[in-house]
DNA sequence: TGCGTTGACCCTGGA
DNA sequence: GGTCAACGCA
């Protein structure tokens, strides 16, 4: 293949080796910028043009858009058919076109439903109050963390209920083993059993574990560092026949510890793959040399790590700059400048990027960057597919798909309204546990229609809701385009939203563009791309479930992208702003009791940092209008972020704010303390991050502090728990550093 | 009995 | 600013 003879002679050595690797378990430790996805891909169009089957190549990747990115650069290399053989895809994707191959074996509906955290958040819910849980401690978001913990753990209900240590937990178990039977009963799985029913199925099923070993002669695998447990068991088992592993992955970009990402997966690859190969890539092709030593010298205060340093060809450039802002509104205003100044100077919009810790800081950036008119788009918030429009429609194609699918029904059973509310539910709910198996909601709701046992207008509501999803049901073999419109028009869905004032015209486009996506899947399929006749939709619906806002990225369009740090990973820019740099926020206030969270958040800007090529912008607010617990705004004053004094002050021009109050500069005072002067009551000790004494509790921690009617109320976490008082009654604790 | 309104509580990140 | 349960009206 000529094709890709060029890529190679561009590579440098360590990525030669890495993709020149014989064979056998190699890991590639490619710091930010080195140029890994190259080395994936050509690794890819090397295996290919050595006559590597595609077929037999699988490749994970962690986001849609890097698959689809990914496909797309192969393609140029070998060509479209190869390509498209590939398994190239995010682990849930790949798990969902394994279990699909083999629902039958698996004991589920060929077309299961696959319910996102809404759905579950439902199902736990129900159960809470089947259970009569009390709410407080046991929210249902809470109770699918842990649940969601022990999946990606591939921890059983019952194994969970032998290992619980306290009467919570075992109500978690007892919950746990409960939505599972939901779930199963509505044909569903839930993100976390895209993988594990995968191992599951391996491990259990001798003859599908043995195919699927074979299947692949190649296992790749990007952002190695952010699987969890499940996942890593899925790609043993997936290259367990051939051995042929390759994966690619930073230990210091590890930021989904909280999802349970497991470092010991890059750590311990070694032991976990004996005879593995090892290969660093330390040369960075993207950030200036200063951009570059700040990075190194903010991750290098972290203790868990393999250790590396990345270096640089290209010239030191500009420093990077600091500003500390009044509020979070002055930190929005400076940041238009910044961008206004780029673009005055002939930048791209499109070339910079604002990262923040958390959405909610959109906002603010959001009405300042609106009314400066400059272009810029929000990835994240809420994503396309959980709209409110879209998931009502896309729940009536589920319920189309699979009757079975409960989350799905109820959404849409009283849409539009048909008269059908709690008393019939509850109704339809007995009758369905009346069964054995339990019947579907629907099948339920049928039978009772069927017996006569509802009142006339409860009657005629599900009389009119069943004839609808049977007519839909007969028009699953046509074409897509067909049945959608027909949806929109017996549910009068459109004309409803005219009803409802100003956002009815954003929500008919979000209709429209549904609508447009679908059409692409009935293309796909006359393309002859699709499985099978009549699976287009369970398809879609698939990817549907899948996908993200930041899936949705396009090339080309000239705006400022606002973004969280976490869905900047992987992407780069020319300037970078990181927006918020102050003690509780980046790092997180969640994160400031345990050192192995505080060096993800660490981590966290660690990646943000390395994200910009050229030119950065780190801004802090010296007070922050947050919503706080009590209700209303508050204002609440922080520290700056410790990780901004990690960059050396050589690297580093630090702005005043506006006003000159608080200076931001370390060592005069309490000046990097904003939050100190917040209000003439603010005791100057007590702000967020800071270590302080108290007569009765001692010593302790401030874990968040805002002005209230009696003045500074601080969190404080003290040796004897959390406890919430007045900042007057707090001294400094001495060195910041809680022992 | 359904439905609209009110008030309590929440909020880190996301496949 | 958003969600959800409780409440009271039609």
């Amino acid at each position: 293949m000529t094709l890709f003879t060029p890529v190679v002679s561009d590579l440098n050595p360590e990525q030669r080796a890495a993709v020149e690797h014989p064979g056998g378990p190699l890991l590639v430790i490619a710091g930010a910028g080195s140029g890994k996805t190259r080395v994936l891909t050509a690794r890819i169009a090397r295996l290919l043009a050595s006559g590597v089957d595609p077929r037999a190549v699988l490749a994970f990747t962690f986001t849609n858009r890097a698959a689809r990115e990914m496909r797309e650069r192969i393609e140029r290399a070998v060509g479209a058919a190869a390509a498209r053989a590939l398994w190239v895809g995010t682990f849930h994707a790949t798990g969902v076109r394994i279990l699909r191959q083999e629902a039958a074996r698996v004991g589920l509906p060929r077309d299961f439903a696959i319910y996102d955290r809404e759905d579950q958040e439902g199902v736990v819910r129900d159960i809470a109050r089947r259970l009569a849980l009390p709410e407080a401690g046991y929210r249902p978001a809470l109770l699918l963390d842990r649940i969601s913990d022990a999946k990606s753990a591939l921890v059983s209900p019952a194994e969970f209920e032998r290992l619980a240590p306290s009467p919570f937990e075992r109500r978690v178990a007892e919950v746990y083993g409960l939505y599972e039977a939901e779930l199963r009963a509505s044909g569903a799985l839930d993100f976390d059993d895209l993988i594990a029913r995968v191992v599951a199925l391996m491990r259990d099923d001798p003859e599908a574990g043995a195919r699927w070993s074979r299947r692949f002669a190649h296992v790749l695998v990007d952002e190695y560092q952010d699987t969890n447990h499940a996942q890593f068991r899925m790609v043993q088992a997936l290259a367990a026949g051939h051995g042929n592993l390759f994966v690619v992955g930073d230990d210091d970009q590890s930021i989904y510890g909280w999802r349970g990402a497991d470092l010991s997966n890059v750590l311990d690859f070694e032991r976990a793959f004996p005879g593995a190969a090892l290969v660093r890539l330390e040369q960075n092709y993207r950030s200036s040399g200063n951009i570059l030593r700040a990075a190194n010298a903010v991750i290098a205060n972290n203790r868990a790590r393999k250790g590396k340093n990345l270096w640089s060809e290209r010239e030191d450039g500009a420093r990077l700059r600091f500003a500390l802002a009044a509020d979070e509104a002055d930190e929005a205003r400076r940041i238009r400048r910044f961008l206004d100044a780029r673009a005055a100077a002939g930048g791209r919009y499109d070339e910079a990027a604002v990262l923040y810790r958390t959405n909610a800081q959109s906002r603010a950036l959001e009405s300042e960057l609106r009314g400066a008119g400059i272009p810029f788009e929000i990835v994240g918030g809420v994503a396309f597919y959980q709209r409110r429009e879209v998931k009502d429609l896309v729940a009536y194609l589920r319920a189309v798909v699979n009757p079975a699918d409960a989350a799905a029904f109820w959404r849409i059973w009283n849409l539009p309204r048909r008269g059908l509310g709690d008393a019939v539910r509850a109704r339809v709910e007995a009758r369905a546990a009346a069964e054995r198996p339990v019947l579907a909601p629907r099948a339920a709701l049928a039978a009772l229609v069927r017996e006569g046992a509802l009142t006339r207008a409860a009657a005629a509501g599900a009389t009119d809701l069943l004839a609808l999803l049977a007519e839909l049901e007969g028009m699953r073999a046509g074409p897509v385009e067909e049945l959608f419109a027909r949806l929109l028009e017996r549910t009068r869905y459109l004309e409803s939203l005219d009803e409802e004032a100003e956002s009815a015209a954003e929500r008919r486009a979000n209709v429209e563009e549904l609508a447009a996506a679908l059409a692409t899947v009935s293309a796909r399929e006359a393309a002859g791309e699709a499985e099978a006749p009549g699976d287009r939709l369970a398809a879609f619906l698939a990817d549907a479930a899948l996908a993200t806002d930041a899936d949705r990225l396009e090339e080309g369009a000239d705006r400022v992208l606002l973004l969280t740090a976490h869905n900047a990973k992987g992407l780069e820019f020319a300037a970078v702003v990181i927006a918020g740099l102050e003690e509780g926020l980046m790092p997180h206030a969640s994160a400031l009791e345990s050192d192995s969270e505080l060096e993800e958040e660490r981590r966290l800007f660690y990646v943000a940092l390395t994200r910009a090529r050229d030119e950065v912008l780190l801004t802090a607010a010296a007070y922050r209008r947050r919503f706080a617990p009590g209700g209303g705004m508050v204002a609440s004053g922080a520290r700056i972020s410790r990780f901004v004094d990690e960059i050396p002050a050589g690297l580093l021009d630090r702005e005043r704010p506006a006003g000159a109050r608080p200076t931001g500069r370390s060592g005069d005072g309490d000046g990097r303390s904003p939050g100190a002067t917040a209000g003439s009551r603010g005791a100057t000790h007590a702000a967020v991050g800071r270590v302080v004494y108290h007569e009765q509790f001692g010593r302790g921690l401030v874990l968040e502090a805002e002005e209230g009617s009696g003045g500074l109320k601080c969190t404080v976490r003290f040796a004897s728990g959390v406890k919430r008082v007045l900042g007057r009654f707090l001294s400094p604790g001495g060195h910041d550093d809680p022992a």
